[in-house]
DNA sequence: ACAACTTACGGGGGCCGTAACAATT
DNA sequence: AATTGTTACGGCCCCCGTAAGTTGT
């Protein structure tokens, strides 16, 4: 199963257009056709339906393999690149929006700072481009934070061989404003929240079901959706009553009018892990001061 | 990054020489050579040292990619043929040897029987091979056990997106010679166990590398190591005196001479897990059989 | 009728085998 | 000298583009 065949597939699939997909891919039409044409009698399956082009079952279910396999392509290739390329002079770092609530990017940027001639790079992104990003080499090192019990690693999606070390943990709040119901209590169990209002903020905060599964219930209702990597604006979120966060409690204090009620139980950490491959000189360099 | 110039590289590193990788995938040694070549200039290094044939640093990275790859390759094809291919008149189950101790083997196999035109056939394997058996369609279902947390389900390895059903959640015990020191006691802390001589046996026990990351502790050391399924020689060998087990509390009542001791903390349990892709009709019958 | 996908066909490149060559033991 | 990997070369097949054909709206 060639590879490029299956990245077409993905384009057109995507598109819902072989001749969009053919030019996004720089083929003309005809040859996609025929690539798709490829994979299915490969495959001895149907794999979209035309016109309207959409996925049949069986595309459906290449499709979710697809991106995970071209993914780990490209993670190797990159990886294996690193060793043998010219010495690295930039630094790429891909963090998520509160990976730094300890200054761990501000402690990265300063340590390759000090050393000459490298040229710094930071992104701020999603958890899962974060790691990703890290696993095809768009970034030479990744900071991603989430919350998981004391002492467990962050379930991070696999995106292959990847190292990962602790930088932080620290407690984690549920934030609430100051004239909210709750805001007195002294701590909250969070299975007795499932009914509450949670705000839906993937890339900043615990995804829902990811709570749900720490709390062993099915609550969690999502009631507004923020899509973005502003801290500052899901702050602004919580205080104007749209719902709830399980966020660092740190990060709550930093806005008046909230208050992060510590969670009782099952007990939960904010963790900020480094996560990389193969690591170039000035990124192994950097990496060590972190995790000193 | 063609798959077969992966695979071609894969044997040839294995097997330490072009030539012999060349006659077991039917190439001629030229061909290999060729590929090899190929492979080293698409990614600008290179990958294996002559004479004597072994992987560079680069090598090796991409050996610890090429696994991954070429299972979900493998898992992706099988899949997606799943959904096309003829109906299905055969049932192959996976199954690891601790996976039946609440006769779910048996339930199984009844179930299947009571299906006209089915041949069943069933495997007994290492975990690990289980999960990418059922990925790569070489079983229908599989039927995977494993300690955990309570609730919190097994660390399969990530071999594409297979579903995943509980089927039993029992207590798992420590199972010592009756003679042993601590067999008299109501129960034990496993971090108290740390220093305990253990039977290192990862096709029927949690390999200690889990116990140490559940126990949070480095010790755990091995002492014997048994490769293997065969559950009752593992109970000849604790009764021996070779070493300690986490197993389920029912199978160390099954031999005389042992004593299980519950496990006080961490709490962990024994799971019997069942895995399984795309399902053919036989397989979905089977499947909800035995988790109704 | 038109837009969009498929099929036919020809050229070019890649891949494999044969065979000659090189290097290591 | 023998074994093993590489290079040269030629044929075959695969893949893409052009262009004609087909199909659904």
């Amino acid at each position: 199963m060639n590879p490029y065949l299956l990245r077409t597939f993905v384009a057109v699939a995507r598109r819902g257009s072989f001749s969009t997909a053919a030019h996004d891919l720089g083929y003309t039409q005809s040859a996609v056709s025929q690539q798709v044409a490829a994979l299915e009698a490969d495959l001895g399956v149907a794999l979209l339906r035309r016109r309207p082009v959409a996925p049949t079952e069986a595309g459906e279910r290449l499709l979710a393999h697809a991106g995970p396999i071209l993914l780990r392509l490209n993670a190797a290739r990159a990886d294996v690149r690193r060793l043998s390329g010219v010495p690295a002079t930039e630094l790429r770092l891909g963090a998520t929006a509160l990976a730094d609530t300890a200054g761990s990017v501000a402690a990265l940027v300063t340590t390759g700072r000090a050393m000459a001639r490298v040229a710094l790079g930071v992104r701020v992104a999603a958890p899962a481009r974060v790691t990703t990003g890290v696993a095809s080499g768009e970034f030479d090192l990744g900071l991603v934070d989430g919350v998981a019990a004391p002492g467990d690693p962050l379930p991070l999606p696999d995106a292959g061989p990847l190292t990962v070390r602790t930088v932080t943990e620290e407690p984690v709040a549920v934030a609430l404003p100051a004239a909210h119901p709750l805001a007195g209590r002294a701590a909250l169990r969070l299975e007795a929240l499932a009914d509450a209002i949670w705000l839906d903020a993937p890339d900043l905060a615990p995804p829902l079901d990811q709570l749900r599964a720490v709390a062993r219930t099915d609550g969690f209702a999502g009631g507004l959706r923020y899509d973005g990597t502003d801290a500052r604006t899901l702050l602004e979120l919580v205080a104007a009553g749209a719902g709830l966060a399980l966020l660092p409690a740190r990060v709550v204090r930093e806005r008046a009018g909230l208050v992060g009620i510590p969670v009782a139980a099952p007990q939960v950490v904010h963790r900020t892990e480094l996560v990389h491959g193969t690591l170039t000189a000035p990124a192994h360099t950097v990496a060590a001061a972190l995790t000193s």
